[in-house]
This record gives C-alpha cells, sequence and structure tokens, in this order.
DNA sequence: TCCGCTGTTTGCTCCAGCGCAACGACTGAT
DNA sequence: ATCAGTCGTTGCGCTGGAGCAAACAGCGGA
C-alpha cells in the first residue's frame, strides 16, 4: 500500500502481485518467476497506484529507485523505448485475460490458469509437469476470479478423470494435453 | 483484424473499440471521443494484436504510421516518455477494470459502465445528463461482460425507480448519485 | 402510408457456481 | 506423540443471471 515507486527486476524466488478490493477481497494480478521485471508499471506512471508484492519462496531482486530510473530514461532513449515495448506488450496480455474473464466460463478459466502455470513455472516429474512452487486452491481462485470451492471441485473432477495429480499446495498436470483440450475446446456453449 | 500499426488521434466522432473471441463474441474494450489517442498501443508493440476500431458517429483522425512513429520514438526522447507514460496509465486502467470484472455483480458494473459513458460523454439536459451517442443494450452488455437481456431488465428496473429515462440508443441518467450509490455501495454482499 | 428492419421488453426455465458448514488430512512446532 | 493451525473436500441449498421465444416499438425508406 505504501508508495511504489521502484522498478525490480527478480533474480530468485517467486513473487505474487496482488491487488485489494474496497471490501478487503484480494485478486491476484500475475505470478512471477526469475527474470522478471515488475514494479514498472508503477515507476513509470502513477507512483501512487496500490499494488501489493508478497515473496511466495524466498526471494531476491535487483531495485532501481524511481528517481534514478526517472533520469535513466531522460537519458537512454533507448531504454524508455525497451520500457515502452515492454509495457505494450503486458497491456495486450491484459487484455486478453480481460476478454477471457469476461466471456468464458470458470472450467476454462482454471484450465488456462493452470497451463499458464506450468509453463512459465514447471518442472517435468515422472507422472507429468509440477508446478513448481508452493500455490493454494485459493491463490488459483483469486487469479480466475471464483471461490476456492469451485477449485477444488473443478481439480477433484480432473483428478478422478487422471488429467492432474495434486495435493497440498501442489499441483502435477499428468495429461497437459486434455487440459489445453478444455480451455481451447470452441464448442461446449 | 488487419496489420494495426498506426497511431491515431481522434479529431471528431465517436469511435468503439472492439475485440473478438476466437468463437465470434465480441466485446467492448473502449468506447473513445476527440482528443482521445488510440491505436498506439498497438503501434508501439505488437503490431498483429486483433483489435477492431468501429466509428459510432461519423469521425475523423489524424494518423502517423508506424515508420513515422518509430523514427520520432527514436529521435525525440520526450515523445518515447509521453507515450510510456501513457501506455501505463492505460495500463492501470485496466487493471482497476480487470479487478471490477472479477469481483462484482453484473449490476455495479452497469452502473460503472454508465457512469463513466456520462462522464466522457455526457450533455445536460433538463431532465438530467444524456448520453451523447446512440449507444444500444448491446452495447452496454458487451462493455460490462454480461447479456443484452440482463441490461434492458436493470434499466427498465432503474427506470421504475426514477433513476434513468432511456430509449432506443438513447439513455438519460435523471438521478446520477443514486446510481454512483448502487456503483459505489460497499455492502449488500 | 405501409413495410421491414433493428432494437427493446418481458415471461419463463434452467443451471453454473457461490456460500456455508462440517469434516478430514497434512504439516510443523514443542 | 500431541496439538494447533492451515489447507483441502464435499454435501446441500439457493440464486443471479444466462438463454430463449414471442411480442412490441420506433425509425427510415419506398
Amino acid at each position: 500500500g505504501d508508495q511504489a515507486d521502484v522498478f525490480l527486476v527478480l533474480m530468485a524466488g517467486r513473487v505474487k502481485l496482488t491487488q485489494l478490493t474496497p471490501d478487503g477481497q484480494q485478486i491476484v494480478l500475475r505470478l512471477i518467476g526469475p527474470g522478471d521485471a515488475f514494479g514498472g508499471v508503477g515507476a513509470f506512471g502513477d507512483p501512487t497506484y496500490p499494488i501489493s508484492a508478497e515473496a511466495v519462496e524466498t526471494a531476491s531482486a535487483l531495485a532501481w529507485n524511481s528517481a534514478t530510473m526517472r533520469q535513466l530514461l531522460e537519458t537512454q532513449n533507448q531504454i524508455s523505448l525497451n520500457a515502452l515495448r515492454f509495457v505494450a506488450n503486458r497491456y495486450h496480455d491484459l487484455q486478453r485475460r480481460y476478454r477471457q474473464a469476461m466471456t468464458e466460463r470458470v472450467e476454462r478459466r482454471v484450465a488456462r490458469a493452470l497451463l499458464r502455470l506450468v509453463h512459465e513455472a514447471g518442472r517435468r516429474v515422472d507422472e507429468g509437469v509440477e508446478i513448481d512452487f508452493p500455490i493454494s486452491r485459493q491463490d488459483i481462485a483469486e487469479m480466475t476470479g471464483t471461490t476456492l470451492f469451485s477449485v477444488s471441485r473443478l481439480l477433484s473432477a480432473w483428478e478422478e478423470r487422471g488429467i492432474v495429480k495434486s495435493g497440498r499446495q501442489r499441483i502435477v498436470l499428468t495429461k497437459p494435453h486434455a487440459l489445453v483440450a478444455i480451455a481451447e475446446h470452441i464448442s461446449d456453449r
């Protein structure tokens, strides 16, 4: 909630970016891993914008304060150009997710979220691909705009169909392609 | 759907920016009026990104093609900085709407949409404030992620309570404050 | 003036998903 | 070994809102 005017690049660990609704509900905007930049959008635009970042695993990051950033941006044109492209792409991504949140049902949104997670933090194990950090049903619910109940029910159903294996804070996709089918299949409405 | 690599500033009229889902559904991303810039995000980042723009009223705009833009951005650092701030703010706005789409119910989302519309295109009339361009129930549904049926029902209910007056493609808010109450009121869940 | 088109309303039905409560399972601390 | 705290599961009831159909209204063109 405090002035977020630093630009950071995550070196290790994993960070959850969240936003709080006025009535105390939380939603997860993004989960980021090593190499990802964050805080930047705040540093470039309105620095009072309320986003929280929370380390999910022990994490370390490089930070530039806003004064330094401003100076860099002003003197090194190439940096502003990169930043611009960076934010524009991020914007597109959010636009796509916005559309999906508006038009797709819960099952599909959750499937997509899982696929996105393994994509950016998947680790091969004998049974399939595991999401390589602790994540709760609640987290997934907050990423997809649903409740932990619905997520739990979905995972149970998928587990029954042999698509996933999941335990406490741990999810393994055993048949990713089946999830892709759920996420992508056009018909069904 | 074609290469959208121009940057435009709308001079007159009104333009609806929409996106099509793979299965043909449409959603409205933004409605813009004179003075607003658009297409920029495409011109700055991935130029193949699929957004459609459609004039709601006769419109005219200034356009820069992407080559020109690129040159301007590269030689005039101040321009990249402005663009960066512009996109960052736009990003924040979208993030807020994303959160609202995820956490709020239809009634509140529609109330917010109407308020936003009068805010950026309101015209005083004797009965209240009118939205100064033709807008259908369908459009509002596509802005708020619901169906034209629900929008119609809501407007009817509000009309009964004397909050709005609406006709074919035309909406007048007679008691904007009542809508603000609906949009903002914390409790009720 | 009549016709056709497009946008709107409204009754009805149905179900996805929310919310709750109660219980069960796992984990780490002492 | 025990216990407390957290996380996950599942049955149940309920409702917001989607989806459809049918009728209606306003507008513009011929």
